[in-house]
RNA sequence: GGUCCUGUAGCUCAAUCGGAUAGAGCAACUGCCUUCUAAGCAGUAGGUUUCAGGUUCGAUUCCUGACAGGAUCACCA
């Protein structure tokens, strides 16, 4: 029983013994007590009034008596009008150190025996990664981990979106423009050429448009005849019939940008365990629309196209199939979603989408728990607010976005100067410096994105938004090269803070003691995490963690103390510090320097 | 127009699902390196939580209504 529940058990005593009143545990809730006051946990008594038919201070304090008297963790109270303020036992914390350090491990909740899908990065196969991608990668990776760190089994998965009208404008274009261009022929990443000739497509189509519009033909009719566009229409038809020059052009191309891609997930530290295509699963969900006609759930309107009816939850009639049998984007996200299932036979399954799908995936989970899933109640949209630039919303065919591979260069390349500035580099091999730039940029970038609620839109300023101190990726790695560089000296000089008895301490300075509340916090905080699929729930906790930690280390000078079993315990506080900001930052994909 | 999301210090973000005097970082200003890494620590200043009502011991949080920004409402994906 941790300390929590043994208090919160002890209050359920108390309701029974002083006012004659059963009080259900999960009502009892205890929050942190502010660091005006003085105290651990606080009870809140103004709901019991009723109950205790007494002052709000009269009942703290009859409670708060109660506690000090019965249980063991308490060793005193306060009352500040209805709020119960409880002063823990010194001994508390050191024994509650002790239990810490003994865990091998950290932030590794028990297997749940569930399986979930995570699917994230899903990229467009017609041009590069930029800003937006970068947060779906990272927060998806993250969530990843944190679900894996609190005990489920984990499959990464991208869907690739490989097919379709986009995929053939690159390619049109490319037959245009492209003389034979190859990556290697033009020192351009696959990706980023593949790009280049995305945005060559709509100047064209836009040339066009303007060159009709000035023949006196509409703008509308002039973004439907323009021929380019006709031709990338066509070229999609070949593509579906199987056309050889097509598929072959297309598995070249498409060639070019997966290793464009991989370069760039490899940088960007994410992966995955299953990649599904899209020109693979464009031609799912037939059958469920079957299945959805014959259990009821659909229905067909008279010319024989097909729909489901959500208006009883709130949402509109939506078509599942048009009247001639050809799919709708929905059709096959109800396909894949039963063949993740058959796959891997999955409890729970994560889609990393931004939010401008909010309303798709509603009507998506809606319909699979009509047609009664098992994994239905499992569904969950990991919905993303945009990345804005001062400038406004990117976008791509106009050339306002940032590119992923130009800004992690940036990042890496801001790190290095800065670095260099602090003349901190004594003594690396150019590369272990190398390898720390990349550390430290990357880790500014995905603090940077993921210390944000990921629902909420965000503002990305190229010049501001990134730093290296305060709030930041490079601070929290910065205090863990300071812990390291505390332990290596602690071996130096030959301390043994591994098998000291630390139960004879009897004061702890505050800090010492707030910092084993938080390292005590943080299996709670991977299932808050965990939970609400919120990254920024951890990276909070993980800079309250090293701002608390650079307090302790300001306060205490640790070896010049006298005793020699509260030098090994402060040495052991700084390693169990350094062990929570490595697991936990690994679980935002960051990871950290021994020296900086 | 319907639906959904968001609105907190000059800027970027918090606030433990209704709790105490709303907290951090950046930017500004003051201190602290002959002591374990100053990418740090301590401090000053900065707020009518968009506005108006309501619910109650108590509201940034819940309800109603405005206002502002965004997304979405395709037989596109």
């Amino acid at each position: 029983m941790n300390i929590q529940e043994s208090i919160a058990s002890g209050i359920q005593q108390a309701f029974k013994v002083c006012f004659s009143h059963d009080l259900p545990l999960e009502e009892i809730s205890l929050a942190p007590t502010r660091k005006e006051f003085e105290g651990t946990y606080t009870f809140v008594v103004f709901t019991y009034l009723k109950v205790s038919k007494l002052s709000p201070e009269a009942t703290g304090n009859k409670i708060g008596d109660y506690l000090k008297e019965n249980v063991a963790e308490v060793s005193g109270y306060n009352v500040v009008k209805g709020f119960l303020n409880l002063v823990l036992n010194q001994s508390v914390w050191v024994d509650l150190f002790q239990k810490l350090i003994a865990n091998p491990t950290i932030g590794q909740l028990p297997p749940n025996g569930k399986k979930v899908m995570v699917e994230y990065s899903s990229p467009n196969t017609n041009k590069p990664l930029h800003l937006g991608h970068l947060r779906n990668n990272f927060l998806g990776y993250s969530i990843a981990e944190i679900l894996k760190a609190n005990g489920y089994e984990v499959i990464k998965a991208n869907l690739v979106n490989d097919r379709g009208i986009h995929i053939c404008k690159s390619m049109v274009a490319y037959q245009h423009f492209g003389n034979d261009e190859t990556p290697e022929s033009s020192g351009l990443k696959g990706d980023h050429l593949a790009g280049k000739y995305y945005v060559l497509f709509d100047k064209e189509y836009k040339k066009q448009i303007e060159e009709l519009k000035a023949e006196g033909i509409s703008e509308e009719e002039a973004k439907k005849n323009a021929p380019i566009i006709l031709e990338a229409q066509d070229m999609l038809r070949k593509w579906e019939a199987n056309d050889e020059v097509v598929v072959s052009l297309w598995k070249k191309m498409n060639a070019w940008v997966y290793a464009g891609f991989a370069a760039t997930y490899q940088r960007m530290g994410v992966n995955f365990d299953k990649f599904y295509y899209e020109s693979d699963t464009y031609l799912l969900g037939k059958d469920i629309v079957e299945e959805g006609l014959s259990k009821g759930v659909f229905f067909k309107k008279a010319d024989n196209s097909v729909w489901v009816d959500l208006t009883d939850e709130g949402l509109d009639q939506k078509l599942v199939q048009r009247g001639d049998g050809t799919s709708v984007y929905i059709t096959q996200d109800l396909g894949t979603a039963d063949l993740k299932y058959k796959d891997f036979k999955i409890d729970k399954s994560v889609y990393v989408v931004g939010n401008e799908q909010d309303y798709h995936f509603e009507v998506l989970f809606k319909i699979m728990r009509k047609l009664g899933r098992s994994y239905g109640s499992g569904l969950y949209h990991l919905s993303y607010g945009m990345v804005d630039l001062p400038t406004g919303k990117m976008k791509s065919r106009e050339g306002t976005v940032v590119d992923a591979d130009d800004l992690m260069q940036e990042m890496i390349e801001t790190a290095e100067q800065h670095t260099k500035e602090l003349g901190k580099i004594d003594g690396f091999s150019s590369d272990q410096a190398t390898s720390l730039y990349e550390m430290l940029g990357m880790g500014a970038l995905k603090y940077f994105l993921l210390k944000v609620d990921p629902k909420k839109r965000m503002l990305f300023n190229p010049q501001e938004s990134i730093e290296f101190q305060g709030n930041t990726g490079p601070f929290i790695q910065y205090s863990h090269a300071r812990i390291a560089s505390i332990l290596r000296k602690a071996v130096q000089i030959g301390v043994n803070y591994k098998t000291t008895d630390f139960s004879g301490i009897s004061h702890l300075e505050e800090s010492e003691a707030d910092l084993i509340y938080l390292l005590n916090d943080f299996d709670r905080k991977i299932e808050i995490a965990g939970e609400e699929f919120s990254p920024s729930v951890l990276a909070q906790y993980l800079f309250d963690l090293a701002k608390e930690y650079n307090r302790f280390y300001a306060d205490v000078p640790i070896f010049l103390e006298n005793d020699a079993t509260v030098l090994a315990f402060r040495v052991a506080l700084s390693e169990q510090t350094a062990k929570t900001i490595k697991k936990g930052m690994s679980l935002l994909g960051i990871t950290v320097p021994d020296r900086m």
